[in-house]
RNA sequence: GCGGUUGUGGUGAAGUGGUUAACACAUCUGGCUGUGAACCAGACACUCGUCAGUUCGAUUCUGAUCAACCGCC
């Protein structure tokens, strides 16, 4: 177990798995069920640190892909790591690169050693291997690394995913043996896909591993939703409870409140402030575009139930108007909105699991968030 | 007053004697899930200044007319 790492469960929700509790790390304590800002770049997208605390904003993201191509891991390092670098003092947490394989590299060649590609700024190749992702982790200095795994497509055959499944295994326990670094957390991937045998195959091998926590991954890739429930449910099953859960790259209001409901603990997604730019809005009364010339005229908040320093000030007619500019203050006012929306959320969400009614804050707040249009 | 040039959607414009008038911007509407993304997709000219002529058929050719711009007196 990593120094000063530690996940404390104070409650579980007697009418579901959903659990409360407080996640101790070395740049404070955190409570769960949260959801986690995307800042690949060592910045969450229009946002300073400031807003992200006003936000309520506990872990952030940063990812090891990315910074290795720019600035470089060596110079964070010699920045004295990401918190001094982006002057986050709240915990931060890195991915590994393994999904940015998947997702945006061309020519990948997966081998037994790890993955050659061609990176995504001037194609040049590159080699990522479970130990030099660990290196990368480490020269970072978040306060959780992840593993480095294969994030297989959607759909493959059984006899993929089970190659795919043993691979990723390996190559976690080559990172892990890699790992060295003491006050930093590190956390294994479940993949498996829709496989049922599969998930389990994967959770209870890495649970022998013993990692600081256990991730679900390979969801949000395609895959219809009652899939990915499933998903979820397989891998949690199997996961210990005195260890954080963390669902990547998700995401929706559903389904974060769909994998809270299923005992995960951590979430994370580039939804709410990519979507924020492009001007989408998620308010308790469902989804807004605040480009619609509907709301031209309409000198009322975004959201009249949320606390953010946008809807406390702003009208929609005013964030249309950025909008359509193209201004850039009216991408950080969508951005702190979708942020604290989601955090907000969790908050109650968290509130409700300690009062056991996590099933009828769940149903009451989609019922509402969906009455005027689904997301 | 004379001569010339030009008139295509909200804008900048391409184009052709023959069923859907290119493209871009703007506008309108969707989408975005471990962020190569101020991005992606779709919609948008009852019609090519107006009137007449030639033609089986004209936005495209001809004439007149109107308008804008440029020269000259």
């Amino acid at each position: 177990m990593a120094k000063g790492f530690s996940l404390e469960i104070k409650h579980v929700d007697k009418n579901s798995k959903a659990r409360y509790g407080i996640l101790h790390t070395n740049h404070g304590d955190v409570e769960v069920p949260m959801f986690m800002p995307v800042g690949t770049l060592a910045t969450v997208k229009t946002l300073s640190p400031e807003e992200l605390k006003q936000c309520g904003a506990g872990v952030i993201l940063a990812n090891t892909y990315h910074l290795s191509l720019r600035p470089g891991e060596d110079i964070v390092n010699e920045a004295g790591g990401l918190h001094k670098f982006m002057n986050y003092p709240g915990p931060i947490l890195t991915d590994s690169g393994g999904f940015q394989v998947f997702s945006l590299a061309d020519n990948r060649q997966i081998t037994e050693e790890g993955v050659t590609f061609k990176n995504h700024l001037n194609g040049a190749k590159l080699f990522i291997s479970p130990e030099r992702a660990i290196e990368i982790e480490e020269k970072l200095g978040a306060d959780i690394a992840m593993s480095f795994d294969e994030c297989c497509p959607y759909p493959v055959t059984h006899e993929y995913m089970k190659n795919s499944v043993d691979r990723t295994l390996r190559w976690a326990k080559r990172g892990k043996i890699a790992h060295t670094k003491e006050d930093q957390a590190l956390f294994g991937i479940v993949q498996g896909g829709e496989f049922k045998d599969l998930r389990e195959y994967c959770a209870k091998e890495l649970v022998k591993m013993d990692f600081d926590g256990y991730s679900i991954g390979g969801t949000s890739i395609g895959e219809p939703k009652d899939v990915m429930y499933k998903m979820v449910g397989y891998a949690v099953s199997y996961l210990p409870e005195d260890k954080p859960r963390y669902l990547m790259g998700v995401g929706s209001v559903d389904e974060i409140l769909d994998g809270i409901e299923k005992g995960v603990d951590m979430f994370d997604c580039v939804l709410p402030t990519r979507i924020a730019r492009h001007g989408a809005l998620m308010t308790s009364k469902g989804r807004v575009n605040i480009r619609d010339k509907k709301y031209e005229r309409d000198f009322t908040p975004l959201d009249d139930e949320c606390d953010c320093y946008c809807c406390k000030n702003y009208t929609k007619a005013y964030l249309r108007h950025l909008y359509k500019c193209d201004e850039i203050f009216g991408k950080r006012l969508l951005s702190i909105h979708n942020i604290r929306f989601l955090i907000h959320m969790m908050e109650e969400a968290r509130e409700a699991i300690k009062e056991d009614s996590f099933v009828e804050f769940k149903r009451n707040f989609l019922n509402k968030f969906n009455d005027e249009r689904g997301f």
